[in-house]
DNA sequence: CGAACTCGGATAATTTCTGTCCGAGACAAT
DNA sequence: ATTGTCTCGGACAGAAATTATCCGAGTTCG
């Protein structure tokens, strides 16, 4: 049971876009987080499918949060990364084999899938009850105020890096 | 996220072996369960390294449950099968890129990884609170005390398929 | 009207999971 | 005591999913 990496990427983004008020590009997500520019697209794509975030393309675009940060749940981010289908899947093995249940005595999931059916409803209800505007206040608990702040000023400032020449790669970690 | 497919096997296995009091080989329960018998026997090896069932080697060995069913929960199962690492881990990505947080700040997990923990410590107590017995009562309550009875006659009875040639082969499914 | 910058989806490389095989050890019968 | 057969245990390929990357379509600004 592994979580897909990217959703670590994708939460943080979030709580980094709650301190934007304008359109933030990947590409200057990827340089404050230190990670592969062109993978962390593919996160803020399935945000945008899943109608998390609103893509801005043009010259100033980027991506902006939709709703305010308190009805983004983390369960919302979760299952548009990670996808929407339960953890456990049942194959019906009390289907098969030499004295394999009867189809008609089927009507309800077997014991076990019905355990683990509990166990991700517990799970889904502990990321639904916390929103990314809960993590952006526990980020201001723990580090002070001027975290934010600052990462709210390194966003709209120059881009780093910026030596003669102008190009600005989006490859590379 | 996903959960490893032989978590469903083992958890049945689990069940069947409550009805049995002498060892049952694995490739009688992969008979059963109409499953690859050489990849159960994977899963049964991890329910043996994790001390859940004993292994008897010989002749009439096989697998029997060390404990009662009672004092085996879901949660050891799933962690013998699937590992003990939790779904989530933190890549650190507060302590990189420009806006780095220096590591004395980072006494405690950041607000990302303290809420996918409580999330999964959700799932795993909702898993420890159901036993194997509760997974066995479960199955009586649906189908009636037959089936659990069926089970114990099938494994005591003779090996199906045994015609003129008393090889048993444990390839295929 | 031109140019540059943005997102979006289609395309390879890597890792994990799934499935399989054969050898070492142990019990039972002879 | 010895032989034979049956069992588990770990080492070995194949398949699927994840990770990572690139280039094209569309849009905005100058």
């Amino acid at each position: 049971m592994k979580l897909s990496g990217g959703v670590e990427w994708a939460l943080h983004c979030c709580v980094v876009l709650t301190t934007a008020t304008e359109p933030v590009p990947a590409a200057r997500l990827a340089e404050l987080h230190d990670v592969s520019g062109s993978y962390l697209a593919k996160q803020l794509q399935a945000l945008s499918r899943a109608g998390l975030v609103t893509s801005v393309q043009g010259k100033a675009g980027g991506y902006v949060l939709t709703r305010a940060p308190e009805l983004i749940t983390m369960l919302d981010v979760v299952t548009a990364v990670d996808g929407a289908q339960p953890a456990f899947v049942c194959t019906e093995i009390r289907q098969r084999g030499p004295l394999a249940t009867p189809q008609e005595a089927c009507t309800r999931p077997c014991p076990v899938a019905r355990a683990m059916a509990g166990a991700d409803a517990a799970w889904r209800a502990a990321l639904e009850a916390i929103s990314i505007a809960d993590l952006a206040r526990g980020v201001d608990d723990d580090y002070g105020p001027t975290a934010l702040a600052g990462i709210r000023a390194w966003l709209g400032g120059p881009a780093e890096g910026d030596t003669a020449s102008g190009g600005q790669q989006l490859n590379g970690r």
